[in-house]
DNA sequence: AAACGATATTGACAAGTATCTATATGCTGA
DNA sequence: TCAGCATATAGATACTTGTCAATATCGTTT
C-alpha cells in the first residue's frame, strides 16, 4: 500500500513508501463507461442551454421550433444536439403533428447528480 | 409563444401554434461554457475511475504511483488524465519529494451536482 | 395531388482528444 | 556528482465531435 511507513529508514516529515499493491477500483469499467456517456451529453454548452430552456419551461415542455432561433445555431445542429440529449435519457420527446415537443427528465438528472458522491 | 391556441382554425387534439417569440435562455453562454468544461472532465471512463479511487481513499489521498497499474494505461496517459481532473478543480495535488499525492475536492462535486437542477 | 413547413438524416470538414513512445524535468540516495 | 526513479511534456496518430449545406421524411393545408 502507498501508506506503509518506512521502518528501516529515518527521513524528514514522515515520508511514506510508495507504489504498493493495487487496490481494486470502486467504479467498474462498465459503470464508468455508462456514467461517462451521460457526462459527455452534458459536456457541450449548446446542450446545457437547450436543457436549461426545456427544464424551465412553464408549460413543462418546449417545441423544437422555439429552440433554433434563441440558440443561434442551424436547425440541423440543434436537431443533432436534441438527439444526443434524448439518447442520454435527459429529455423525452413527443411528436404532435408536425411539431416535436421536448420535456426534461428531472429524475434522470437527480440520479446523475447523486452519483457525484 | 409556442402555446398560443389557434383561433381561426379547428384541428384535431387541440393543436397549438408554434414558433413564437424567443424567450431568453436561463443559462448564460459563459456559465454554460464553464459548466460544460467540468462535465467534459467527467466524460471519460478512465477519469471517473481515477476519481473514484481518489475519492474513496481511506487516508484521503492517493499517490500517483498507485494509480498507473490499476488503471491499466501508460504512465503518461494517467498523468494526462490527472492533469485534466486537476485543471477542472476536481482534485488537488501536492508534491512531496518525488511523489505527487492527489485528494478529491468534494465541495466541487457538490457544487456541480447541485447545478443539475 | 401538390405545395409548404417542421424535423431528421447525410456527407463533408475542421477542431478536439485519448493514447502511445520518446524524452525531459526534478528529487533522492549513494 | 552521478545514477535511478517518479512525474511531466512533446510529438505523432487514430478516433471522435460540432457544425453547416443539402436533402430526405412526413404531417398539414389548399
Amino acid at each position: 500500500m502507498a501508506t506503509k511507513t518506512v521502518k528501516s529508514t529515518k527521513s524528514k516529515s514522515e515520508t511514506k513508501v510508495c507504489c504498493g499493491t493495487a487496490r481494486d477500483i470502486p467504479l467498474s469499467k462498465s459503470d464508468a463507461a455508462e456514467l461517462a456517456s451521460v457526462f459527455a451529453a452534458l459536456s457541450d454548452p449548446v446542450r446545457l442551454r437547450l436543457l436549461s430552456i426545456i427544464s424551465s419551461a412553464p408549460e413543462g415542455e418546449v417545441c423544437a421550433c422555439d429552440l433554433v432561433t434563441p440558440i443561434g445555431k442551424s436547425q440541423p445542429t440543434v436537431s443533432h444536439h436534441l438527439r444526443i440529449l434524448f439518447e442520454a435519457g435527459l429529455v423525452e420527446r413527443e411528436k404532435r403533428g408536425v411539431w416535436v415537443w421536448y420535456r426534461a427528465m428531472p429524475q434522470r438528472l437527480d440520479a446523475v447528480a447523486s452519483r457525484l458522491r
